[in-house]
RNA sequence: GCGGAUGUGGCGGAAUUGGUAGACGCGCCGGCUUUAGGUGCCGGUGGCCGAGAGGCUGUGGGGGUUCGAGUCCCUCCAUCCGCACCA
């Protein structure tokens, strides 16, 4: 007897899998020519799909496994659409992981990254993801950062990298600076440590420059989810208003202020500075309060960035024993010092409006200063709260001079003029945008190519000594500099320009640097001689269709945007956004918690390819709910799927024996009745709503589908067998079922096809709903009274209105609800239902 | 505090424009595979009442618009995410 596992009749993944990642590592399938080479069809349209390359550490984890599903789903389609699809894959081979871990083992960061990514690369493999390996890199490759400090370089050369002594964002713990973006409440997002204040001299990218574009260039985009855009807005933080001057006559200071209340300066009665502003110093020499106030900032600034930040708290502060001009009345207003106004925002001062601002109002009720309304509504009360928000057309001016009276936003404009026109102040438009910040004193990154010569100065690395290479070190544990210092031979070197000693910059680079341009260098991966060929990046870019985590909203997805406008105004690109399309996925958690070492609840997508084979896994990730949201991998919900493609496998053998040669064509439409006609139907409503379905990114309900045709498949097999257009039906109904699982299972769609059809399913376009086998010549008619569902009745498409209701009627159970009561009126909605409503 | 998202059976989720709530899957219950199965095939499965026909009820709570609301409007609650002393 035999045991089930050896039974013949049994789904083998592993087999299928096997033999089909032969055929397309063999043939290299999922290679895609470039214009001018060979293949290249210039009347194909193009598609670039793209997943975010990974970070190679250990082993690939479930959200690889979703995105670069997904991402082959789409690949496919499109393929078989008929469209020339560049699909990549490469690794964000850089960053500190691999460097701390080398501090821990000792194992080389190269060694350790090479081995994770000769995992990856396998695992992709074993998954069946279609992709064109020609164009693979990783971005610790010398080959690949060669262009990456090109491209500094050449942004050097524009004046969008620069070097500055500035006060920075230092991670205690890692040793190494953080740009804005990576500090997250006060504390290093790598690793938790709260983060401290430094000043050294660094490397910025000018962001900031872009700031306008980047908030523009969104009307370029296509299709990017509302909260991305949202929070990258948030992130650059525009604001309109006024840069207002006010002057402290003794010592004699200008103080500009950036307020976006101009029609409140009026009730301006103090004035604040921050701690850290540079001219504090000097505006309290002699003034008899230089010990107060030298002990307030000495305490504001030991407080922690996540202690400053607590808006709960008490306000603080000491008064300087100076006074500025309000230019628009003369009068003078104390000046504070206080920690509640930022250094990194606005001009590092404020002018103070305790009426119409909730911290101000917070600091005078505190200090006993002066609040003075000078806004009030045009009809009724206002509450104090309220006063502090909205500035409206509702709203007028009162206690404001030659200003009272007029509406806030009148206002607003008629000030910044009056103050324009006096040389006083200007309308001015701020952002919470920082420069990027883009060294790191560490080794495991791209070496800035930078030299430093006594006599030249800095002096960029010319074109033709690139790369820099990441010399080889004994010791790469951080020292609070860059270990690449500890390098003699790295570090000595001669000036390009004029042939002198001179030293190399020995910071790396950001690793968000890499990952800012690494989808230009898919579009020609192997060219020597440029970063790209222009004509390549022209063709494939933007990418289509850009699919990764949400976490990446702001960082990845802004940087990279800054880089593609830079390098456009170069003329080195012919686009200004990088990516039409974006699609964030939610997370993959077990046990319904994210998975971490910590808690113990990692699991990989190994384990299951091993058991249940790449397909189960594949299509158990996308079944498992709608991709954008998180979603919870449960061992019993695998086997459910993984009994599905048992079935389709099963049904595939079956139907290949027992209605042999009968092939993938549909059955003659017109001819059909019956069972045949009915799963032909069902088939032909599987292809529209599979691809609807995946346009929509609604691959769960796509695979639903095909589970609803198989199933029908098995109901009516038993009635089709022996009968030829019976068996057609069939046959095309399980070579549908396996064209359309292809893309999500592409082994065993490919598997079922060629049993069936004798052909390669990926080289067969897309298929197409007959639209005679969608439409229904009966239908479900839905009889409500008063709006509750009392029957349903079958009926003919096309049924007139008044035969309907004489139908619905007729019906017994309407009957008994209409029984002694009145019609007020008859609802008939043609396809769906008729409803009366009675008393 | 500001901004955004989500809330549907025991569970994951479905329901393009307002028109049969609960597709599909898990789990559970039952049947068949002339013996066993962590196999396969078939059927049932929101709750309550009822022998049945059928009825009532039901999409976080409350209110509204409508012949008809998971879907639209108002309001409240809960959970999650982003930003947060941004002048």
């Amino acid at each position: 007897m035999k045991r089930p596992d050896e039974r013949s009749d049994r789904y083998d993944p592993h087999a299928i899998e096997r033999r089909w990642q032969a055929v397309w590592a063999d043939e290299g399938t999922w290679q895609v020519p470039n214009p001018g080479e060979p293949g290249f069809d210039p009347g194909a349209r193009k598609s670039y799909v793209l997943e975010m390359l990974p970070y190679p550490s250990g082993e690939p984890h479930m959200g690889h496994l979703k995105n670069y599903t997904m991402g082959d789903v789409l690949a496919h389609y499109r393929r078989r659409n008929g469209m020339l699809v560049l699909h990549p894959m490469g690794y964000d081979a850089f960053g500190l992981p691999a460097e701390n871990h080398a501090i821990k083992t000792g194992v080389h960061p190269a060694q350790s990254t090479n081995a994770s990514i000769e995992e990856f690369r396998r695992q992709f493999g074993s998954w069946g993801i279609s992709i064109d390996w020609r164009r693979e890199f990783g971005t610790h490759e010398p080959r690949y950062y060669r262009w990456t400090q090109w491209i500094f370089v050449k942004l050097y050369e524009q004046g969008l990298a620069y070097r500055r002594l500035a006060p920075v964002k230092w991670c205690p713990k890692d040793q190494t600076v953080l740009a804005n973006e990576q500090v997250v409440d006060g504390c290093c997002e790598r690793c938790g440590t709260p983060v401290v204040v430094r000043q050294l001299e660094q490397w910025f990218l000018k962001i900031t420059d872009y700031a306008d574009r980047l908030l523009e260039d969104f009307k370029l985009l296509e299709s990017w989810p509302e909260r991305v855009v949202t929070m990258q807005r948030n992130w650059i933080g525009r604001s309109e208003g006024a840069e207002v001057s006010f002057r402290c006559p003794e010592p004699e200071i200008e103080f500009p202020v950036f307020t976006t209340r101009p029609d409140t300066l009026f009730g301006a009665t103090f004035f604040v500075l921050a701690p850290e502003h540079p001219d504090l110093e000097r505006l309290v020499q002699g003034s008899g309060h230089e010990q107060e106030v030298t002990e307030y900032v000495q305490r504001a600034l030991k407080e922690s960035t996540e202690e400053r930040a607590d808006t709960e708290r008490e306000k603080t502060g000491v008064f300087t024993g100076r006074h500025v001009v309000n230019p628009v009345n003369g009068e003078s207003i104390p000046v504070y010092v206080s920690d509640y106004v930022l250094m990194e925002y606005g001009t590092g001062a404020v002018m103070a409006v305790p009426a119409h601002d909730q911290r101000d109002f917070e600091f005078a009720r505190k200090f006993g200063l002066e609040i003075r309304r000078v806004i009030e509504p045009v009809h009724g009360e206002i509450s104090e709260d309220e006063a502090f928000v909205a500035h409206s057309g509702q709203e007028r001016l009162v206690n404001s001079g030659p200003f009272t009276g007029m509406t806030a936003p009148e206002a607003i404009k008629a000030i910044t003029e009056w103050l324009a026109e006096r040389g006083l102040g200007r309308p001015a438009v701020n952002y919470r945008l920082r420069d990027w910040l883009i060294s790191r004193q560490r080794y495991w990154g791209t070496p800035i190519p930078i030299v430093y010569c006594d006599k030249c100065g800095m002096v960029p690395v010319p074109e033709d000594q690139l790369p820099v290479l990441l010399p080889e070190i004994e010791d790469y544990a951080p020292k609070g500099k860059s270990p690449l210092a500890a390098s003699e031979e790295f570090v000595n070197t001669t000036c390009p320009s004029c042939g002198g000693p001179a030293r190399r910059e020995t910071d790396t680079m950001d690793t968000f640097v890499d990952s800012s341009w690494y989808f230009l260098r898919y579009c020609d991966a192997n060219n020597d001689s440029a970063p790209w060929d222009k004509g390549a990046v022209d063709h494939w870019m933007p990418v289509d269709q850009y699919i990764g985590g949400v976490e990446h909203a702001i960082l990845h997805l802004m940087y990279a945007r800054f880089f593609t406008k830079a390098l456009a105004d170069m003329g080195m690109l012919s686009f200004l956004e990088p990516f039409a399309s974006l699609f964030t996925q939610g997370m993959i958690t077990y046990q319904g918690a994210k998975m971490s070492k910590s808690k113990g609840n990692v699991i990989s997508p190994s384990a299951y390819v091993e058991r249940f084979g790449a397909d189960t896994a594949r299509c158990y990730i996308l079944f498992l709910g709608p991709p954008d949201q998180d979603a919870n991998w449960s061992d019993e919900g695998v086997g459910g799927v993984h009994r599905f493609l048992g079935r389709v496998w099963r049904l595939g053998e079956e139907v290949a024996e027992r209605a042999a040669g009968r092939g993938a064509e549909p059955p003659e439409s017109s001819q059909l009745q019956g069972a045949p006609l009915e799963l032909a139907r069902k088939a032909n409503w599987a292809i529209a709503k599979v691809t609807d379905d995946i346009e929509r990114f609604h691959f769960n309900t796509a695979l639903s589908a095909l589970m609803e045709l198989v199933n029908d498949a098995y109901r009516l097999k038993e009635e089709l067998y022996g009968d030829e257009t019976g068996e057609r039906a069939l046959s095309f109904a399980t070579a549908t079922v396996a064209s359309l699982l292809f893309q999500f299972a592409p082994h065993l769609g490919a598997e079922v096809y060629d049993r069936i059809a004798g052909a390669r399913v990926w080289e067969t376009p897309w298929p197409e709903a007959d639209p005679r086998l969608l439409e229904r010549d009966v239908m479900a008619l839905v009889v409500q009274v008063n709006g509750k569902v009392r029957d349903r009745i079958e009926v003919e498409s096309g049924t007139a209105e008044e035969e309907l209701k004489r139908l619905a009627l007729e019906r017994p159970n309407v009957q008994r609800h209409l029984d002694g009561k009145q019609v007020l009126k008859e609802v008939v909605v043609p396809g769906r239902l008729v409803n009366f409503v009675v008393r």
